[in-house]
DNA sequence: ACCTGAACACCGTTCAAGT
DNA sequence: ACCTGAACACCGTTCAAGT
């Protein structure tokens, strides 16, 4: 406690995000309290009600960390293989985003656990939209007739897949194969196979769409 | 209080699920509390913990009602559409585990917030494995030649996509179309969308399988 | 044997009081 | 202005005491 003035709002709230995702890479959320994070970066709870409006608002500041983060291992991995073919880097946008799941599995299950009873805020969509746009680009290079109706439902037909996916590769044993221990099927695998079988359907079906009912 | 010795404890336990159930049907798992559920059903908390053993484990027994009820559709569901072809069995089968989702939000997300330390017990592992086994016996009609690991592969990559399909469409809102509000993506088109391209190309795909790397 | 209710160690949030 | 700490209304769990 000889902190106090020393720090602005703002690195406050770094700090406390910071030591939250600390917390998290090794235990999962709901052994977290806001009265436990005060004790961790020795401030008094009421102090982090001040600063981000409730436990539930300081949650979901960590959970924009969280994105930032994400998106930022799948930019650098994309702009790493631009030479490659779009399925391939397709398969290596869904590892990756498989990859940071199993390494940071408490952080990256909080931001889907913790629902806040207000809408999404925008800053959160876009950081979404923003990750779609990615697939979308190259998912057009893929098939150039595509409809932008026609990328949105892919990009969120693969993403949704794959997320499910990583859901549950991540959280538990559900998909250990029963007895025949010899071959895994593992997350890794389960995106090979989405990919492989969706992608080379989808980028030979006519772009003629007719919605359905 | 006009209970007590009037009911055995099996008795008991099922009034105590059918009130989580219908307290689920309006209101979300976060709400609920040991006391509240005691005081719903009258008894001290107390009672309670010595029926389910603790709180975590009255929600696990709410777990395996609602997989019950989620298989019972399915079975339904299928039952009455034996003549199909197995294409469409599947979308079915995805359909209608989509519409329980829907219809019991609550119930439905309970099942995989709620994770207990322990390991998933062996009966709700057999739940989960029967539904599979639904899945590979319409995805052998579909390619007789596959193996027992084709299969597994395929039935799990199908069952976590539309798992995480209906997730998203559930639950929030990340997926609404962000201005061109004419189309809907809604989970229902998602799951056309996957089952199409990733059946189609899977039962033409060879069976020649050389595990990767 | 079955159930209760007080007690315990927590929780998020508020707010008067201190500096 | 910033922060604290007591108070409030909760929480799951335990267990001596009642019937």
């Amino acid at each position: 406690m000889a902190r106090r003035k020393d720090h602005t709002p703002d690195e406050l709230k770094a700090w406390v995000i910071r030591s939250v995702l600390e917390f998290l890479q090794d235990f999962p959320a709901n052994e977290l309290s806001l009265r436990k994070v005060a004790k961790r970066v020795e401030y008094s709870p009421g102090t982090l009600i001040n600063l981000f409006g409730s436990y539930a608002h300081l949650l979901l500041a960590v959970n924009a960390s969280t994105l930032d983060h994400i998106s930022e291992r799948l930019n650098n991995r994309l702009s790493a293989s631009q030479e490659l073919e779009p399925q391939q880097q397709l398969l290596l946008f869904a590892q990756e985003y498989l990859a940071f799941a199993k390494e940071h599995p408490f952080q990256w299950r909080l931001i889907f656990e913790h629902r806040l009873d207000d809408d999404v805020p925008e800053w959160q969509q876009n950081r979404i939209n923003q990750l779609f746009e990615l697939i979308e680009l190259r998912l057009i290079t893929l098939r150039p007739t595509s409809t932008s109706a026609e990328l949105q439902q892919a990009s969120r037909t693969i993403w949704a897949s794959v997320h499910g996916i990583c859901m549950l590769d991540v959280d538990n044993k559900i998909f250990a194969t029963d007895n025949s221990s010899e071959l895994s099927i593992n997350g890794e695998s389960m995106i090979q196979s989405l990919l492989k079988h969706y992608l080379s359907s989808w980028k030979l079906s006519s772009n003629t769409h007719t919605p359905s009912q």
